[in-house]
DNA sequence: GAACATTGTTCCGCAATACGGAACAGTAAA
DNA sequence: TTTACTGTTCCGTATTGCGGAACAATGTTC
């Protein structure tokens, strides 16, 4: 089981940080422990640790709940990381334009995380999905506009140990196809995703790359399918492909 | 010296963490090891392991910085404790009236840590301090509003074991003083400070109460003292103190 | 260009450390 | 009260992670 020398408790504190700042509320003991599968004894202890430093507060009914000093992690990651500020004022101003919700996710573990969002000024809006959220690739437009600035070799070694789990009932299932998408993406330098990944959504993204022209984030657009039609997604396609690229020379 | 039976493995990952995230750029092992004064080999090995989560994130330069899972966790802080979304709209309400920078800070471990701010529109601003960051209570406003709603024998207790090292050369220094002042503040409704905690800045803070009055937070005005008065402070002090009296009232 | 001083990474045997079952102590509902 | 939950503490065992030292891969210096 054990491949690699990574240190258990530090996984288990990760993973108990990430089921608690799933929750909206505090949780319990008991709760936890039961979630992670690991003794009632040991969640407490690891509990008592993390509730030194206000990783995680103590609530006075005795349940716990996030504490304060993530936030001081999150604005060291903005700060370290750069790509947030950067694209920032380009999402904003796509989203001026477009009128539509802007997403900046990086790629991170095989995985798209969304890092930033600026909300469409509309009165339907998107469901809230929460920063740092992790999306596969195969299914949304910033995911494979990541994918289609992938060297070849990687692309195949995705499609091979990763399986194209249908997530709605338009999810492309295979990966012929999605390689020939992959393809026309290329060309057209924006990535499309519709209702694909969660219905009545579409989306279309580009591609961020660094200094090697290896992708190391992209931003996306997402709309509700029935006021973003495939002329809009032209349209905006290349203001998204513009974007991205202007980002990538900012980096 | 080990007191509590605490995880020393995540004592160091999260102090690791802290120390990441108080750069603004990457950090290499060696780096890190000296100053957390570990074995490299351990601080590789902890490293390693929040890497698998992108809690860090491994540069291409073979350096080390945060990552994007902090932002997870970050949002998780602010649905789960709600103060931060109620206090905001009161905060700019503050900063809209007095056009000076608003601050939220929790009261944890001893401590008022920073946990949200609302910027001045003015020209002359404020050099920007971490969220998440923690200050003394003795020094700020907003500490001292925390301290002066504390039940009498906690205050005594702080002071006890707390000194009060002097951040400028106005800061209080006399416990005796202090508690002084601490009956003012009562009285008045909003806790004060002028150039006590950082050269040139002048702030009023008032607590926010659970339901057993027991202070959990506190929001606060800073302003540069030459455009900040007595006059000033009267006429916002009240304004800090029913807006942290509303925003108790919603909790 | 060779010697050197760095870096990040790996290995492995020792023993300190954290594990986790079980008992404890409160609290709320039945 | 009884019951069924909570969160918390204890403590002996062996598992787990520790950390010195060797490694490989850079880049710097003379």
């Amino acid at each position: 089981m054990k491949k690699t020398n990574r240190v258990e408790v530090i996984k288990k504190s990760v993973d108990l940080l990430k089921y608690l700042s799933s929750k909206n509320s505090s949780a319990g003991v008991t709760e936890i422990a039961r979630y992670l599968a690991i003794p009632k004894s040991t969640t407490h202890r690891i509990l008592l640790t993390l509730c030194e430093d206000n990783v995680v507060h103590h609530c006075e009914n005795g349940q716990y709940r996030m504490g304060p000093t993530v936030l001081l992690w999150s604005s060291g990651y903005r700060f370290s990381s750069g790509i947030v500020d950067i694209a920032r004022p380009w999402l904003e101003r796509l989203r001026d334009d477009s009128r539509e919700t802007l997403h900046l996710s990086v790629y991170e573990g095989g995985m798209a995380q969304y890092v930033d969002r600026v909300d469409s000024p509309q009165t339907v809006v998107l469901r809230w999905s929460r920063l740092g959220t992790s999306m596969p690739l195969y299914c949304t437009a910033a995911g494979r506009a990541i994918l289609a600035a992938l060297p070849a070799d990687e692309v195949t070694a995705y499609l091979d140990k990763t399986e194209l789990e249908p997530r709605t009932a338009n999810t492309e299932k295979s990966p012929v196809k999605l390689v020939k998408m992959l393809a026309r993406f290329r060309v057209q330098g924006y990535a499309e995703e519709n209702q694909e990944n969660e219905e009545n959504i579409r989306c279309i993204g580009g591609a961020i790359l660094n200094h090697d022209s290896y992708p190391v984030a992209a931003i996306s657009l997402t709309a509700p399918a029935f006021r973003f039609n495939d002329a809009d997604a032209q349209k905006f396609g290349g203001k998204i492909s513009a974007a991205a690229r202007a980002i990538s020379a900012q980096l």
